[in-house]
DNA sequence: CAGCTTGTCAACCGATGGTCAAGAAGCTTG
DNA sequence: CAAGCTTCTTGACCATCGGTTGACAAGCTG
């Protein structure tokens, strides 16, 4: 009498298999029109099982955007030697790299991104993240001043709003939009100084 | 025996004050924390006639964000004399004028956006307007270079971050973040030129 | 083969978005 | 004033969702 009714797999690797499927159908559509039924049939296995290795649907979800966020969060530090603008350049041609080949998926988790309302979702941190080491790196530490926040956030919207017609209209080479991108950054930047004289870069050597 | 089950309504009353209870509660919480249920009560008035004025409850989000939007790109729209530059002026600060009253709703419907898949929610499809007016503005109506497309589309994306920035911290005079927009629209154009130099703004009287 | 741990399943729960037939409010008509 | 008609309104109902739970069985250990 052959025939298991179920295989039983190492921890480590039904979790991953979980978590890959996971990640698969929340990067195909958005948070919503995806259950949980879905998601443990894909892996072949009962809805059950799936909430025994991740207890609830955005804690699936949030570890699906967590591998990615980390992932890209690695590539994208800022490193090495050279001017500031210099490592920025590097960072930006780093994310436009892995947009390049996971820039689909990517749309979407940023999309889905809104579902939660308490606190902040882990795009929201790594957006959150972002910010701040961009901002620690023009004010050194100190609190930035609000015009400088705000053109930095602004950036950070223009970097998601120009990835995202790339993704869809895809007719421009990455070094382009890396170009665009660039240009777009020391701009806000000096728009954030014309209106409130107080903030400069004196010490990142961006010009 | 007065005292009847219920108050029949004039259809158009009924369909205001439905609309009404809708827009309220889906301005303060997402999309997804907003049940029928809960609409319907807050009306006082049972779930089943709600469905009869609104067919499901994408089309009472649609319906509520719609009259938000045409609103707002009435206050928008371009009109009267002077340069491109100054009516670009005049509707930033419409734009934000109505932000100062209407910010949080605003941010509710922005962030509930993502919530659906197929096709394009009524925020996206006010984007999508607001896109070709100021793109039209700038090519004549002409098919726009994509690098140009990019770089209006990042700056509408500017705007939005810089406004959620905005209502949230609200640290910021309203003149002032007219000033950083503008001033960051001139910069996306310039920056677009950079990367493609057969864009240009000879016919706009832009300079 | 017996016993144990624990990975796995299927049945179940309350709530949600959505449907529908029946009823009652308020008009029109004799 | 009563009968009839339209249609606004209701409450019971359905499938499915996210999430829970108790029982089964796979695969070790002895």
């Amino acid at each position: 009498m052959a025939a298991p009714a179920y295989t039983r797999l190492q921890v480590d690797e039904r979790r991953r298999q979980l978590l890959e499927a996971g990640t698969k159908l929340f990067g195909e559509r958005p948070f919503d029109e995806i259950s949980m039924r879905q998601i443990a049939e894909a892996a072949g296995v009962s809805k059950g099982l799936l909430y025994h290795y991740f207890p609830s649907k955005t804690d699936l979800f949030r570890a699906a955007v967590e591998r990615a966020t980390s992932e890209l969060q690695g590539l994208v530090e800022p490193t090495g030697q050279g001017t500031a603008f210099e490592r920025l350049q590097r960072s930006l041609d780093a994310y436009l790299c892995w947009i390049e080949s996971n820039g689909r998926a990517w749309s979407r988790f940023i999309q889905s991104t809104a579902i939660r309302s308490e606190g902040q979702t882990v795009v929201d941190e790594f957006r959150g993240r972002t910010t701040e080491v961009v901002l620690a790196a023009l004010t050194g530490g100190r609190e930035p001043r609000p015009a400088l926040r705000m053109a930095v956030k602004g950036w950070l919207g223009y970097l998601d709003a120009a990835i995202y017609d790339w993704v869809e209209a895809g007719d421009l080479p990455r070094q382009h939009v890396a170009q665009l991108l660039l240009a777009a950054f020391g701009a806000a930047l000096l728009s954030a100084q014309q209106v409130d004289p107080e903030i400069s870069f004196e010490s990142t050597g961006l010009y």
